[in-house]
DNA sequence: GCCGTTTTCGGCCCGACTGTTTTCAGTCG
């Protein structure tokens, strides 16, 4: 069991129901300590194990008493005074208040007055019209939750950042091109690139903004208008992603970006480090009494509350306005791609197309890593197949000016060895291997049999580490510490996966591979020359986990990346 | 319920919008 999340879980679901009794303060600090449990690099289980209460009081925002319910629930997978606010209140609340414009007071005075316990409920009440006639809703609030029970059953509420990429841009490049918009912008969690995100939220400033929200309203795939203003409008497209767009102040730019960027957390922390100086930040700027001192661009307002500009994919409030920020990889820095399939394996090209495109990308090198043989549904290459590979690719670099390496995708199998021989493996420039079956096993023998693969001394790059599937399947059961340990101690490199659908590593193991010295590579996985552009997935996530370009292999020149392989 | 080079008590981020009211509570970001 992952206990920091369930333990999330719980203390997030007791703030909701600690605030139908205004109890805010008090909901607040079940709140926050629920955030930093979700963010916690280390495991409360051990954290406890190791010294007891007195250390998970050691934890943001853990006290006597949550220190107590942790305790609680690492002994009897309970907490009573959880079960006590359900057994008042018994209601499916986190449900309830997943929809739009629902909050705990409207669900506790739903249920004092209708009995309304979950959302099948509520769809009923309202359909029936008993919601218009109470006291503090009405026909508006009422159609409003009808519309919000229907989104969440058509989507999950939250697109992949891949998802919205296209989307996004195609509505900033008309935007672009509108010449009554002067400056723009997206901002919240596109912005910080999150893997996924809830709506997009674009900033613009202009002189008429009447023009550029008729402008807005009136694109060709507006599915839907929420609202219309000269500040902000919203619209949902027809794929179903909700966009914000609003019109700020040009001397405001700085701050409304730094504001609508986010996140959430991070703002509260830098908020309140300008009233420590005395200063007050808002979307308007920074402000001294009256005066206002910043607020055009976004290195002016964090100056002026003392910080440095901190890069958006950073701002999570995890260490980033105490800590001194590395100067992390940008996408400039990547000179090669590893994790690239051919047609070979199936892929849709050739590998010479590949090589031709990787150098117009402005690599130096180029990896060709195909599926090999136990991978049947792949087209997976045998040891002779991949011999034959060797030849062209060998027959290829006399042609080409960019170094192209030979590969592969290899499989771990169940037992922790490699589908290829030694043999062949030791003949290659580098071996990437990969769990594609078994996926279910349990987490010490899933562990052992990734660990066991990487002691072999011809595997150097584990591929989509944790084996997860965005929004369709968890990771696998793996004890990833014990991972990292024997990357660290077998010198193999972790690769962070640019596919937006797997985004593997995920941000937070970046950050603890990164601190224990693991070097990781960023590979595309690309079956398709235009797939090699996804790269920008891959170092948007290392930024997340603050990775720098030392701690990403394939930033080196060729010599130098060639020393890391085995 | 947590936290503390001003505090072990008295604070806890802040503004806008929505839908309901007729001055505001609830919700959102």
């Amino acid at each position: 069991m992952n206990y920091n999340k369930e333990l999330a879980k719980i203390f997030f679901s007791m703030a909701n129901y600690l605030e139908m009794d205004e109890a805010s303060f008090r909901s607040n600090a079940y709140r926050k300590v629920a955030g930093v449990l979700e963010m916690l690099d280390k495991d409360v289980k051990d954290v406890y194990s190791k010294g007891g209460l007195k250390s998970l009081e050691e934890i943001e925002g853990v006290g006597k008493n949550i220190a107590l319910k942790i305790e609680e629930f690492l002994k009897t997978k309970k907490v009573k005074d959880f079960d006590r606010l359900k057994k008042k209140v018994p209601i499916k609340l986190d449900e309830i208040i997943a929809i739009e414009g629902m909050g705990v007071k409207k669900a506790k005075v739903l249920y004092e007055k209708l009995k309304i316990k979950n959302v099948k409920d509520l769809e009923k009440a309202a359909k029936k019209h008993k919601i218009a006639l109470l006291e503090g809703f009405g026909e508006k609030t009422e159609k409003n939750i009808l519309e919000g029970i229907a989104f969440l059953k058509r989507s999950s509420g939250r697109f992949l950042l891949g998802e919205a990429t296209f989307i996004t841009k195609d509505i900033l490049r008309k935007l672009e091109n509108l010449k009554e918009v002067e400056k723009l912008n997206v901002a919240g969690s596109f912005r910080r690139r999150k893997e996924t995100i809830g709506d997009i939220d674009i900033l613009v400033v202009s002189k008429k903004p009447e023009k550029v929200m008729d402008f807005f309203v009136g694109m060709d795939n507006v599915a839907k208008v929420w609202g219309k203003g000269s500040t902000k409008s919203s619209i949902r497209t027809e794929e179903g992603i909700d966009v914000d767009l609003r019109v700020v102040p040009a001397k405001s730019f700085g701050s409304a970006l730094q504001y609508f960027t986010g996140s959430k957390e991070h703002n509260i922390v830098t908020r309140r480090i300008a009233i420590d100086k005395g200063l007050k930040l808002n979307e308007y700027g920074v402000f001294k009494g009256k005066k206002m001192i910043a607020g055009k661009t976004e290195e002016d307002v964090y100056k002026a509350i003392g910080l440095n500009w901190i890069p958006p994919e950073m701002r999570e409030n995890q260490g980033e306005v105490v800590k001194k920020i590395p100067k992390i990889v940008e996408l400039g820095d990547i000179k090669g791609d590893l994790h690239c399939h051919s047609d070979w394996d199936g892929g849709d090209n050739a590998i010479s197309v590949i090589a031709r495109r990787a150098i117009e990308k402005g690599y130096e090198y180029i990896g060709i890593s195909d599926h090999t043989q136990f991978l049947k549904i792949e087209n997976g290459l045998n040891e002779k197949e991949l011999l034959e590979q060797k030849k062209e690719i060998e027959k290829l670099n006399k042609k080409f000016k960019i170094k192209i390496l030979w590969g592969c995708e290899s499989n771990i199998l169940p037992d922790g060895s490699i589908d290829i021989s030694d043999d062949v493996l030791k003949q290659m420039d580098y071996v990437i291997a990969g769990v594609h079956s078994s996926l279910k096993m349990k987490e010490k023998e899933m562990t052992k049999r990734i660990i066991t693969a990487m002691k072999n001394p011809n595997v150097d790059i584990i591929a989509h580490p944790t084996g997860r599937i965005l929004q369709k399947r968890d990771e696998y059961n793996v004890d990833f510490d014990e991972i990292l340990k024997a990357a660290k101690e077998n010198n193999v490199i972790l690769e962070i996966n640019s596919s937006p659908y797997r985004l593997d590593l995920k941000d937070s193991n970046i950050k603890k591979a990164k601190e224990m010295g693991v070097k990781m590579i960023i590979g595309t996985d690309a079956h398709h020359i235009q797939q090699l552009d996804l790269m920008k997935f891959g170092v948007s996530q290392a930024r997340r986990g603050w990775a720098e370009k030392k701690d990403i292999i394939n930033t080196q020149p060729l010599v130098k990346l060639l020393k890391y392989f085995k």
